[in-house]
DNA sequence: GTCTATATGTCGATAGAC
DNA sequence: GTCTATCGACATATAGAC
């Protein structure tokens, strides 16, 4: 036996553990989340993601700032890919969102639990400056009114997942209503990776 | 020195306490806050605070509650202020929500906390019957695309208010449109109201 | 109705070995 | 690059006096 080891290099262990970081600190909030869950999910011992991190603090600053920058991302790549001459650029920012909703659901999720931190001295700052860099990206390419909307919708959609509504199967009509229109044609899919 | 006694009705305490929570648990979230601090703000040991309400999680759903309570309550009589014959409610409730924001930040704030806290199981439940009920509401005097654009700018106001954004002086115009785009005409009370 | 004292558990962080 | 052991701080909750 070749006995493969299980040292591996530390920036994909960095990787690994922000990946895991952004799932806990989006079910449980910053406080709620403790270092040492959050070392199980990513497979090592507690001590060791401070190591690499510093402090919880932190890592949460770092979860936060690779949310902004994916999300950036996501819609660059939107903007980008839209057909020549494209005027309104909503739907395919849209779909990019939930896309990412999707396959990333803890990351934007720690993303809204770092917003709604504001008041706190380490992270409220990099949550507001991310934010302001998301709002600023959209309105390169819509108006004031349209942005506004726009943004809003994506906090209903963190907020829809984070209440785990989406997943509660016995309610009335007009929530069903409400996703619909909240999450628009993929909604199915949405339900579908959720629940798995 | 006629000694007035501090004993007052439990009843009164509840709601000083309940009000003290709203604030903290907004402000630093439900894992974040602590049944000390919360003591301390209302007056009081912090045992006392465990007495009246059994445990901490108990406590946060009996703010979440109260919070949907008086949500409701100024939607009704927003929409029973309205004039004969409106067909449009939304200018009404918006300025009701509005309203709400300025005096009870700290209750829709724990709402919020709420909500972000849906993987819980005992808040949970709460909160999505809370969402459900605020919703419902709303689609009583509008369609479903209206009640989903106007509770998604309560929760952009919501994660506004508590990233605090709007306190921040120096941020560009893109969010100073933002605000005025999200909070209407009010701006500059709520603003005044948020400085105090 | 309200407090003091405290049990009990947990968590972030550090030290240091391998 | 990664772990074990452990310290010290803090938080919820209980017991019981006044």
């Amino acid at each position: 036996m070749v006995s493969t080891s299980d040292r591996i290099p530390a920036s994909e262990r960095r990787e690994q553990i922000l990946e895991a970081a952004a799932s806990i600190f989006g079910e449980q909030g910053y406080s709620g989340a403790t270092t040492d869950r959050i070392a199980r999910e990513a497979g090592i011992s507690q001590p060791y993601v401070l190591r690499l991190f510093g402090s919880k603090e932190q890592l949460f600053i770092d979860v936060l700032q690779r949310t902004c920058a994916r999300i950036l991302l996501a819609f660059d790549a939107a903007i980008a890919a839209a057909p020549e001459g494209t005027e309104d650029f909503r739907p395919f920012i849209g779909d990019a969102y939930v896309s990412l909703v999707k396959t990333d659901r803890g990351v934007l999720l720690s993303l809204m639990q770092g917003f709604i931190l504001g008041h706190d001295a380490g992270i409220g700052p990099v949550a507001r400056a991310g934010f302001m860099r998301i709002y600023d990206r959209l309105r390169d390419v819509m108006p004031a009114e349209e942005a506004m909307a726009f943004i809003a919708q994506g906090m209903l959609i963190n907020t829809l997942i984070a209440s785990g509504l989406p997943l509660e199967l016995k309610h009335g009509r007009n929530i069903e209503e409400l996703l619909e229109c909240a999450f628009g044609d993929e909604l199915s899919l949405v339900l579908e990776e959720l629940n798995a």
